[in-house]
DNA sequence: GCATGTGAATAGATTCACAGCG
DNA sequence: CGCTGTGAATCTATTCACATGC
């Protein structure tokens, strides 16, 4: 084997990174130290083969007629995603989704950390929500100056999320999450994904129209970060 | 043409057929009657070329020289999805983030309706969400024997997950919608689709890290509906 | 003329199947 | 012997480029 690691790893691995990691979580806290290909295809709902192939992109970590070891396969993935440091979050639109979100623990577990809350309701303003206080979001670009933010959450109405995008691009933000159901253009070197409940559903309506038993086959939801200028 | 609409529309078509309806609700509102491929791409943040194979698998619908009728597509694609129809949707679990769903205005858009809501807590059971009374978890089957559920979303804490899905299933719900943190088993003929908040962060973190201007080109979220045994 | 519709080319992802090694 | 790692085959999706027809 000449180079193990060969860079540039697949959207298509991207995607399924976090869901092995989440496994691998689940098997180290039952102090289970290996697995099979098998073994962590099955617990991840996906084929044996994609996941060998997988994890040979980050390089050859698993020992020919045992498995992978759990937690070096648990750091590898770790450094790949970028897991080993902290990620600023902001949330912006403090609406009913927005407010659930800065609720969610569970952002804390993986090192992101929620910082900054802003709405662009006065009336909203000041509430504390999770121990952060809420700032308008006429303040983002101060907010950021003080403390960094990695990730902007946008929660706010779709007429308005491009404005919000816009603002988080000014403030340096380099990676959004994006609820709202809008397209959103940003500069290329900005990462950006987006949840969009309505179209989930519009996607399940259409396949379970399709009559029983036409399903086709396991496909994981990946897709890489989209960029638009 | 020997037969236009060649039934078996791709999976990545699917996923962005909502994403047009989107662009062509917002086309009509403002009294446009035609689109160019082009400037359909431009509004969903897709290549022209695709917009144009995408809609060739809903059979022709556009005119040489002119473009697409806004109404036409419009009505091609909602019936394509299933949109002609009601969704009866329930949710199960009303934390945060189920209480979040349950008030969401913008399901009733496009034909899905929150019929029913199911918690385990007793204490939540009987408050009334979006003019709809939370019931328990337990009379799932009973309540679905009444009225049907043909969706169900699952907003309840990871462990708890499978167990609702499969109370799902048995209540006869067809197309599942996850936002726990877990793999779900379902029979094949149940479509599932699933939202996690955390992956996506982990995502994101993934091209952020590998520095500014090496984000690869736009490509969107897709992925089929996925069936596990 | 101009934008659609589509074969052909390309790129990407999945799956197979087996060689290679512990 | 068992399970990884990977070339090769297959399948799916994207993009190109242009003939087609309004």
């Amino acid at each position: 084997m000449a180079g193990p690691q060969s860079r540039r790893i697949p959207d298509a691995t991207v995607s399924r990174l976090p869901v092995y990691l989440r496994s691998l979580l689940e098997l180290a806290a039952t102090n289970v130290t290996m697995v099979s290909s098998d073994r962590l295809a099955e617990l991840c709902g996906v084929n044996a083969a994609k996941v060998r192939k997988d994890l040979s992109h980050l390089g050859s970590y698993g020992t020919r007629g045992v498995g992978y070891d759990v937690e070096l396969l648990l750091s590898q993935i770790s450094r790949e995603l970028g897991l080993t440091q902290d990620w600023p979050v902001a949330i912006v639109g403090l609406g009913n989704l927005g407010h659930a979100l800065a609720n969610y623990r569970g952002f804390g577990v993986r090192g992101f950390r929620v910082v900054a809350l802003f709405d662009a309701d006065r009336a909203r303003v000041g509430e504390e929500i999770g121990g952060v206080r809420v700032r308008h979001v006429d303040d983002l670009a101060a907010a950021a100056a003080e403390t960094p933010i990695a990730i902007g959450i946008i929660a706010v109405p779709a007429p308005v999320a491009q404005q919000v995008a816009d603002r988080l691009v000014d403030a340096g933000v380099v990676s959004i999450l994006n609820f709202a159901p809008t397209v959103l253009s940003v500069p290329e070197r900005v990462s950006l994904r987006k949840v969009d409940l309505s179209i989930e559903l519009q996607i399940l309506t259409f396949y379970s129209q399709r009559g029983p038993g036409e399903v086709r086959g396991p496909a994981e939801v990946r897709g890489p970060a989209e960029a638009t200028a």
